[in-house]
DNA sequence: CATGATTAATTCGCT
DNA sequence: ATTAATCATG
């Protein structure tokens, strides 16, 4: 067999000579199932992309015969990227996907035979929520009690096990019938009929509407494996070496999808000789299986991730062979060694110990603070410091934590600091509500059937067809065993309705009429599609005749809705309007993540599942408290308490030089303030790799202190502390110390000097605000796309830059050349709320300029000047610090004491 | 049918 | 605290 000739020949040194011996082993050895264990940062994608590589040019494998399989587009984007410029631009054209696609590759090609007509509608979460409400609703159950949200898990449950409805139907309601109406449960608590009968109704409901959800995707696919040997016998004979990648995030249903595609189970073709060697490696018998995976890293077994997977790949695959990959290029060894101490505390695992050949590098840093506020006050003062004093850009430094909704205090403290930032995750751009009520008269225009889209925009912009409207043409759907569309065509026929509804449904009938012609014609051109949808819809007109600030973010998400339609027309050779709604339904957030090494400039926040597979010179890991992380509801559970240590063992191994661990004595959730132990992981971090800025709290120190009847005054609001920066100041500052010895959370009350501490007891929550993040500023779109190309930008970068990034990257400020500036450090601040979905530059969402600075410039201090504070009274200037926009100033309050205070957030005023 | 008011929920989230 | 969803009312 003759090599393609598009692929770049590689010689062996070229794939292999760089690398370490087990990375050299994984790239070249021959056999049917190869499993690679990869400890973070080993270079991992590296191997696999080498492989892929080696068996090209070394195996002589056609690019067709690859199937490379991750888990989210980008990871596919990244591998196909290096993929390129190791084989060449034949790599575009190789099935390099994420498991997703490429099943809806393979159901658009042959999904008939298991009765999925063209054009089918991939329903998202909310869809299928949607439809289980609807389903749930119809026959009487309580929506409270039986949420649609834990219905649709269970459902999830089973079909990510393979338990298809009719199983489960026979077992547990036998009687029932999909399609039936007005089935009674027998007694109203039994869980499994329920579930049982939703299942089946849901089922049936997606196939009348031609539509798949999810989980879908993954079974029915090797549902169409298993029951039509044509089909099955072309893909075994197309794919010969299929790898996968994240092997420990694969759920029962990926497993099994796996070995059918590989035919390991299929009864061999005639011509099947033994997996020969040279260069008909693979070429026989099933496809030759490389898996690659941490199972350390294994953290989405709450969302039907089987550990066992890779656990049994040697038990699962006859004549597997394992390699694992230990040495670590990416952290210190005092980050490894953190890593590894807090995982050894997992039960059951195999060991593996991570190494570096780079040295031990700088201790961790730790930070106990009083309430999450001053936490998220003393990281971003952090930062600041890092970025100023040694000149780290923002793009290298990440901000994790266990919850969204961790996220608030953070960004209102960096906010504060003017540092720029980015938050990746929250709500995604298709599930917008105006971006997903677009996509749903695409959908319905595209598939007819789609009675959830279609019905969802029946008064989708208001149109006064509301409930009754549309249990009228439900009816008469019913009764017509037709679909909602089809009802809707039909209103003319319908009796015994209101005029004004009558005429709303007539002149909808219409409006997708036209829209639905509109369409045929001109399919290959989305982008018209939408812009036509977004005019005759009325949606655009509803919200630009808005005046809520909101809505012009919204109309922007729109506008940006069709230029990415454009977009995909323009880069897809024979586009259509259902391949453009395939891309949208099949993005997730991960794909908005930075592109690695693009330097953003900005902070960047997220969850620690989202940083999985990514990494950064600083790590601030947030919320190290029981309760919080490990999360409340995981503590209980042994197998979830595991779960949340591979989540911490993940977020240590994301910091390449530098780790920060930090907590809170006290953190509100749901309005409630509660004390908060620290996490458990701190403990199991061993003692001496951490540098602890301030090991205990000051209320807790108070706490001690009380119970021993100890304390006394000397406790100023810790605001006023805050303010004047003690928290960012030098190395040191007054804690740390103090706290050396001694148990390593108890009270070391009554030493050092305790100005922090809350006059109130919980400080916290009372003086969250300063109001200026809600409302006002951030939401309001209006200033749009203003950063990043704006006006008055400005390079933070300073000299010297420790990690690179030179050029300093600069960005735009909304409000151009507001203040005066001096050393070129005082600018607006940049926050993007998300990152943009794909199409460079914009965000989806709009950017606040929002600047909470008080005005005051360095260069009108000198020393003896007079101010005044608000909390300390007169005072006299007796030092000058000039860190540019970070600066100090010292001042003498007299009785009150001499203190720091940073002269960007300090409440003072120059007499 | 639309609007304001009340109530309930609320980890993480690849596709 | 926030927000989405549901409920009562004009």
């Amino acid at each position: 067999m003759q090599q393609d000739p598009d692929v770049i020949a590689r010689t062996a040194e070229e794939l292999v000579g760089d690398l370490n011996p087990q990375q050299g082993e994984a790239v070249q050895y021959q056999g049917p199932a190869l499993l690679i264990g990869a400890g973070a940062g080993s270079g991992k994608t590296r191997v696999l992309t080498r492989r892929i590589a080696w068996i090209l040019s070394q195996f002589g494998a056609w690019p067709s015969q690859i199937l490379a399989i991750t888990f989210t587009n980008k990871a596919a984007a990244e591998m196909r990227e290096r993929l390129a410029t190791l084989i060449g631009p034949v790599a575009q054209r190789m099935w390099v996907s994420t498991f997703h696609s490429a099943c809806v590759r393979i159901l658009r090609r042959d999904g008939q035979s298991i009765g999925l007509k063209s054009g089918f509608s991939i329903y998202d979460s909310a869809d299928s929520e949607r439809l289980i409400k609807i389903i749930a609703t119809e026959f009487n159950l309580d929506v409270k009690r039986y949420t649609p949200r834990s219905i649709l898990g269970k459902i999830s449950d089973l079909k990510n096990n393979l338990t298809g409805w009719q199983e489960y139907l026979a077992a547990h309601a036998p009687d029932f019938t999909p399609g039936q109406r007005g089935y009674q449960f027998g007694h109203a608590g039994d869980l499994e009929a329920i579930h049982a009968v939703l299942y089946a109704e849901y089922e049936h409901r997606l196939g009348l509407a031609n539509a798949v959800d999810f989980d879908d995707l993954i079974g029915r696919t090797v549902e169409l494996l298993r029951k039509d040997p044509q089909v099955a016998d072309y893909y075994h004979h197309r794919f010969r070496y299929i790898l996968v990648d994240e092997y420990q995030d694969t759920n029962h249903a990926q497993y099994v999808l796996v070995r059918e595609l590989a035919g390991v189970d299929a009864r061999e073709s005639a011509d099947a000789t033994p997996g020969g060697n040279g260069r008909f490696a693979g070429k026989t018998g099933p496809a030759w299986i490389t898996v690659v995976g941490d199972s350390d890293q294994s953290i989405y077994a709450f969302r039907g991730a089987d550990i066992r997977n890779i656990q049994d790949f040697e038990q699962d695959f006859p004549n597997a062979k394992t390699i694992m990959l230990e040495q670590n290029y990416r952290s210190t060894q005092t980050i490894l060694d953190a890593a590894n101490a807090v995982i050894t505390n997992n039960e059951g695992r195999k060991p593996k110990k991570l190494w570096t050949a780079m040295g031990k590098g700088e201790p961790i840093v730790g930070y106990a603070a009083d309430n999450a506020q001053q936490e998220a006050a003393w990281v971003a003062g952090e930062i600041a410091r890092l970025h100023a004093e040694e000149g780290i850009a923002y793009s290298d430094m990440a901000i994790m934590y266990r919850a969204n909704a961790q996220s608030r205090s953070l960004e209102e403290a960096l906010i504060n600091g003017g540092e720029p930032y980015q938050l990746v995750g929250g709500t995604k751009f298709y599930e917008r509500r105006e971006v997903k009520d677009a996509l749903a008269y695409l959908q319905a225009l595209v598939n007819p059937d789609d009675d959830v889209n279609l019905r969802r925009i029946l008064n989708v912009p208001k149109r006064g067809l509301g409930d009754r409207a549309e249990g009228i043409l439900l009816n008469y759907a019913r009764e017509h065993g037709a679909s909602f569309f089809y009802a809707l065509m039909h209103v003319d026929e319908i009796q015994d309705m209101p005029t004004r509804t009558a005429n709303q449904l007539r002149a909808f009938r219409d409006l997708m009429a036209s829209l639905s012609q509109f369409t045929r014609a001109h399919d290959a051109k989305p982008s018209e599609v939408v812009a036509e949808v977004l005019d005759k819809s009325g949606l655009r007109a509803d919200l630009e005749k808005s005046v809520d600030p909101q809505d012009a973010s919204r109309l922007e998400n729109l506008s940006q809705l069709q230029s990415t339609a454009a977009e995909f027309e323009q880069k897809t050779p024979d586009a259509t309007l259902a391949g453009f709604l395939e891309t949208t339904a099949l993005v997730a957030d991960s794909d908005q993540l930075p592109d690695e090494g693009e330097d953003s400039g900005k902070v960047t926040l997220m969850t620690l599942h989202t940083a999985k597979g990514l990494e950064y010179p600083v790590v601030f890991l947030t919320g190290m408290e029981q309760g919080t992380f490990p999360h409340s509801r995981a503590m209980e559970d042994i197998s979830e308490l595991s779960e949340e240590r591979r989540l911490a063992y993940v977020g240590i191994t994301r910091a390449k030089r530098r780790l920060y661990v930090t907590r809170a004595a006290v953190r509100s959730q749901w309005g409630q303030a509660s004390d908060m132990m620290p996490s458990q992981f701190l403990d199991e971090i061993p003692d001496e790799l951490v540098d602890w800025k301030r090991r205990e709290a000051g209320v807790e120190r108070m706490r001690g202190a009380w119970g021993r009847d100890e304390f006394d005054d000397d406790f100023g609001g810790w605001d006023d502390d805050f303010s004047s920066g003690t928290t960012f100041g030098g190395s040191g500052s007054s804690y740390g110390s103090s706290y050396g010895s001694g148990s390593r959370y108890g009270s070391s009350y009554g030493s050092g000097s305790s100005s922090y501490g809350s006059g109130s007891r919980y400080g916290g929550s009372s003086r969250s605000g300063s109001g200026s993040y809600g409302g006002s500023s951030y939401g309001s779109g209006s200033s749009g796309r203003s950063y990043g190309s704006g006006s008055g930008s400005r390079s933070y970068g300073s000299s010297g830059s420790r990690y690179g990034s030179g050029s300093g990257s600069s960005y735009g400020s909304g409000r151009s050349g507001s203040g005066s500036s001096h050393g070129g450090t005082r600018g607006g601040k940049v926050t993007t709320r998300r990152v943009a979905p794909k199409s460079g530059g914009s965000s989806a969402q709009p950017v606040s300029s929002l600047d909470k600075d008080n005005q005051l410039n360095i260069a009108d201090f000198s020393i003896g000047d007079k101010v005044t504070h608000d909390k300390f009274g007169l005072g006299t200037v007796v030092d000058l610090q000039d860190k540019g926009r970070n600066s100090v100033i010292t001042v003498d309050f007299g009785s009150a004491g001499t203190k720091r205070l940073m002269l960007r957030v300090a409440p003072i005023e120059k007499l």
